[in-house]
DNA sequence: CGTGCTGTTGAGGACGATCAATGACGGTGG
DNA sequence: CCACCGTCATTGATCGTCCTCAACAGCACG
């Protein structure tokens, strides 16, 4: 996607507001007629569990559309809903426009398609770790993602800021577990020995315990980087 | 997706060859300049792990694309494999060919890309199975997912025609689990008792041990139905 | 100064992995 | 036709990981 593409979809951006920690962006039974695009902090789509749990499937980072399926899907799977992780900024941009704008560049729609596929590849490699790694490997696998998004939209902190709740959501572990984890990832001085927030130390040692292959994330040049183009945009 | 842009797609459809089961489709290390569909049989995307074992991440069923991420994404994951399960028949439709048809077609483009969606809200669903839930309803919501698929593309068979292995590798257990808990479902009259093969035979208690709700699988419309005019069309 | 959320620690128990061995079946070659 | 082999299915026993329940400490909030 280049900068011409960009500059057009940026013209479509509405209803900038501001969602606050733990507040829903979507609620799940809604159905919008527009998408929502991350543009600042960290949200993630989940779904309310029968015991009340809280299971999250993906992460929003600042360039995500969060829900871009229900647009794509006629019959939209109404239990995910989308929930702010930290302080967010977001825009909506509505069906008719997006229609309007595939319609004449196919470049734009295959854009949107690759994040689409990177979101599933996201998924199957969760879905790899849900199974035959251990807690450790699993934890650790979270948070290299985490970082290599980070990096992916031009941020470079050692910081995941997310709760040890938000892990043990999307790593399908008891709280009780992810804490002795990250614990024994501690006392590997892998992570920071900081009590509030995580701090990675050891990069390679994380990603070692990970067995993460950063491969199957190629986003720098994909999903995201046109969140500066739209901040100035908006200014 | 209509039949006139179907119809197109047909045309385009190049190499159908037979594939055994258990022989592979695609090897991980390879980069063909074609994309494959899926004719007859049912296959999967799978990876290798580090002790030999075999990680299922998604099936394919006649009148799905295998590998279209392999065209979407300029990096891909080089570590995925397609193997045949049972019999199949493939078809290879060339990327040059694809990108031809995509450009003024928006219809098709949407139809492709919704086809990833959906993969994608399959592996929410089988992640969301990963580790919350039993493995009792693992296994149901495994057998529920091949059964709302065989409907999908119109077979009303009872049969699931996957050895306990392919089970063990998709479901993320172990094989000597996977074969305890078929027997319970035996015991408790949702399977049939013939060894060789899996039958169901109590649908209705199979899906609430599962709590398997099918409307994130809305594929009739969706994804395969043109298999149909692909075989005649051959013919 | 309570209330709530996050993080921490302890103990017990369940689920599923692993190892090991056997039976059933189909295919292949003698 | 039968012996051999590989794969799939089955069963038993042991063990480890991780869940659950329960309680408490630190910190931010009103």
């Amino acid at each position: 996607m280049n900068n011409d593409e960009l500059e057009v979809l940026v013209q479509f951006v509405k209803h900038q507001k501001r969602v606050s920690a733990g507040a829903d962006i979507n609620r799940a039974a809604e159905s919008p007629k527009y998408s929502t695009l991350v543009l600042e902090g960290i949200a993630c789509s989940y779904k309310r569990l029968a015991g009340g749990g809280r299971q999250i499937y993906s992460f929003h980072y600042p360039g995500d559309f969060c829900d871009l399926y229900r647009y794509v899907l006629p019959e939209r799977d109404k239990t995910i809903a989308v929930q702010a992780l930290s302080d967010c900024s977001v825009a909506t941009v509505d069906y008719s426009d997006i229609e309007q704008l595939l319609a004449g560049r196919p470049k734009l729609a295959q854009a949107l398609w690759r994040a689409s596929v990177m979101e599933a590849s996201i998924l199957r490699q969760r879905l790899s770790n849900a199974r035959r790694g251990s807690a450790l490997q699993r934890v650790a696998d979270l948070l290299c993602e985490q970082l290599a998004r980070h990096e992916a939209i031009g941020v470079c902190s050692r910081h995941v800021p997310l709760s040890q709740v938000d892990i043990a959501d999307a790593a399908g572990l008891s709280i009780v577990h992810v804490n002795r984890t990250i614990q024994t990832l501690r006392n590997l001085n892998v992570l920071g020995k900081t009590r509030q927030a995580i701090e990675v130390i050891d990069r390679k040692e994380l990603g070692r315990i990970a067995q993460f292959n950063g491969r199957y994330l190629n986003m720098p040049q994909l999903v995201s980087n046109w969140t500066v183009h739209m901040e100035e945009a908006e200014k």
